[in-house]
DNA sequence: GTCTATACCACGATAGAC
DNA sequence: GTCTATCGTGGTATAGAC
């Protein structure tokens, strides 16, 4: 089924050029004519670039968000009144990337690499608009997280969400510096695959000692 | 100290820039004011702005990559002829960006910012360039982890060391995406501390059990 | 709602005076 | 080695016909 309108070919549009070359880089010239449209008819349906940019996000993060939280939920309701394991957490929080994979949607994976290239994004405007409209959804799990790993120290479990948020976005957005990593011998893995291999490591990460504790430790 | 000639204060200016700005974003015209030195000048010492970029990461990754070597060979030498520890690998790889916070440099932590957000960079052209100035070093240490962690196959070991780079360029490269998950309440961690706890984060998420021996286990 | 045409500006890059 | 002046291209955005 190709898109109906032509608003959804021009997002479907953005999306990929957006992955592919960077927001920066896509202009709106080349996105209109991957979408059989012309440029000036873009500023009919948005008023600027930026508000195209905030729609791409949005048409996306919306239904992945709200599945997300519908997965956590269902988890604490199975769990209450005690905490949900980690495992659990980090599923919601992943597993439903996987729909964007797996589904018959258009274009998925594009949006799950611009989505993990744009967590490093430097375009302070993007990343205000992100915070607003994902914010909400990253704070709820980052406090599931705590009531996961209680013995974890507030400060250390903000830096590990950093970091599991680093190893799942590198792996979302990678497609060059995969290839930079491993050299051209290597078969490209699923993204099953790939993403069930990040989930013992997070848990593992999560669990460990922090290098507080052990500090504290040594010295006594 | 200032920098010395008109060529280094540009090489500065051009690292500060692509940080804040991304490479695409940061114009030769800015690069050219940010230095006091006119945009015309930038093309005697280079022929064109990637020949610039180029010089901006060779400068600072030649250095860092050659410590980087240096502590991993010593590491071998003492553990001869077993393998290095875990630990010690991911040490000799992660400690040697301290040495361009803590030091006298000018500007070295700008840099970190550049290069982690670099391991994601959609400009396929600044990719190969990184691949060839930078590469080598990245697969000594895929090998030496490889003998760190024999247990570990080798497929798996590529994608862990693919989520390792991502928590670290992440972690590197934030700033913005910081403030994205924490919010404004969190004091600002330092670098020694942020990279002190990513080293135990690493060494668990290497431990774990991979999932596919985890499936093979559940199905004996 | 979508098109053509175009304004206006900043970009990378070059030529040539000094 | 550094400057000024400028070229050609391609960026976002707008005006107005259809």
């Amino acid at each position: 089924m190709p898109p109906s309108s032509s608003r959804e070919r021009i997002l479907d549009a953005a999306e990929r050029l957006f992955a592919e070359k960077g927001v920066a880089s896509a202009s709106l010239r080349e996105i209109g004519a991957a979408a059989r449209a012309n440029p000036g008819s873009l500023y009919f349906h948005w008023k600027t670039k930026a508000e195209l940019v905030r729609e791409v996000f949005r048409r996306r993060l919306a239904p992945l968000d709200a599945e997300r939280m519908r997965r956590l939920e269902a988890a604490e309701a199975s769990h209450a009144p005690g905490p949900v394991p980690l495992e659990d957490v980090l599923e919601a929080l992943v597993g439903p990337m996987l729909g964007l994979v797996a589904g018959t949607d258009r274009g998925g994976t594009g949006f799950l690499r611009l989505l993990g290239r744009t967590y490093n994004e430097p375009d302070r405007e993007l990343v205000r608009m992100l915070r607003h409209d994902h914010g909400a959804t990253l704070e709820r799990f980052r406090d599931a997280l705590a009531r996961a790993v209680p013995e974890l120290p507030e400060e250390q479990l903000f830096v590990r969400f950093h970091f599991a948020l680093g190893a799942l976005a590198h792996t979302l957005g990678s497609d060059a510096s995969w290839q930079l990593v491993v050299g051209a011998r290597r078969r490209s893995a699923s993204w099953e695959e790939v993403l069930g291999e990040l989930m013992p490591f997070l848990v593992a990460g999560f669990g460990a000692p922090s290098a507080e504790a052990r500090r504290l430790r040594e010295s006594a």
